[in-house]
DNA sequence: CGACATATTGATAGACCTCAAGAGAAGTGG
DNA sequence: CCACTTCTCTTGAGGTCTATCAATATGTCG
């Protein structure tokens, strides 16, 4: 039997998975919380490098790109398992953040536009938390100058940088 | 843009992630939590069968396999984000008690006998608790003689159906 | 402009965490 | 086999963060 962890810094720790006899576990590459692997009691593990599951000569979009978008989501995946298991309202918020600027963040002289297409409740149920408390941390990230907000939906980012210490990731 | 969303009933909801234009989304079956997926904006969305995903004549423990159980590892990815978004402290313990009966549980005259492998701070660590919580809230369960414990790393469970029902999942 | 949904703000309560002490289990060496 | 040490687990008291409940404000759309 093996765990698969993820590090937060100061000793916080996610464990993703516990993986039995038998079971395949993917340990996610390219995200902010690093992962290792454990042994909890003697085990034989063997490793595959996702590079190596499909075949070379990839067709355009084929079944390898395919399986990469799938480890992608699991990654993901764990990414957020991170951040629930772990991470205090105010990290989730500017962890949310982080991740919506790189996904779907404009650049405009200095700051990063979000056009946010979810509700506060989409939100909060997103990061498990209530819309009375993303709504107050944002209200806190405007008082700091961290973001700005306009209307519902759009949020600038004034200050990413403070966005990701705040966000209380190892990256 | 989509959101696949898990529903743990009483109008609980976690929201297991957002999806944007080119990425894939792994819907998760055979899983506890129920999960819908929502278009928050005008989307086209592409759907596949992870079955159609590899060649049928499939070699034994060959790439099909392979991929059915990377799909499990995200289903167990996606279970686990639900009880750490939306769950208490006692759901979160008896959930995990019912998925190790499931895995590596013995049974032996009326009773369901667990050997964890792990301690109580890596069972925290997995759960999103302290060492402290979990002891807590086992000794509620002994308490209630929903479980009995032997030394640290035997427990068994006495009423299976009681946990499950503790545990607030759907299924 | 008016009506409704959504978001913000405030006051209170509760679940879980933190800190601290003690009990129990497991290993070590005589 | 029994001290002795060490680590893990349990139990208790108090504090903190977030949820809940309630009221108000703001945004959106007809």
């Amino acid at each position: 039997m093996v765990k698969l962890v993820g590090h937060l810094g100061a000793d916080r720790e996610q464990i993703a998975a516990f993986a039995f006899e038998g079971d395949v576990l993917v340990v996610p590459a390219h995200v902010s919380t690093p992962h290792t692997l454990h042994a909890l009691e003697d085990s034989v593990v063997h490793f595959l490098r996702s590079d190596d599951l499909l075949p070379k000569g990839r067709p355009a979009m084929g079944a390898g790109q395919l399986l990469d978008r799938i480890l992608a989501d699991l990654g993901r995946s764990r990414e957020l398992s991170a951040l629930l298991g772990r991470k205090s309202a105010r990290e989730r918020i500017c962890g949310f953040l982080v991740e919506m600027e790189k996904r779907i963040g404009r650049r405009e002289n200095g700051a990063v536009i979000l056009d946010l297409p979810m509700s506060r409740r989409e939100i909060g149920d997103h990061l498990g938390l209530t819309i009375e408390t993303v709504s107050r941390q944002l209200t806190d990230l405007r008082e700091r100058s961290a973001i700005a907000t306009c209307g519902r939906s759009r949020i600038d980012i004034l200050d990413p940088q403070g966005l990701r210490a705040l966000a209380g990731s190892v990256d």
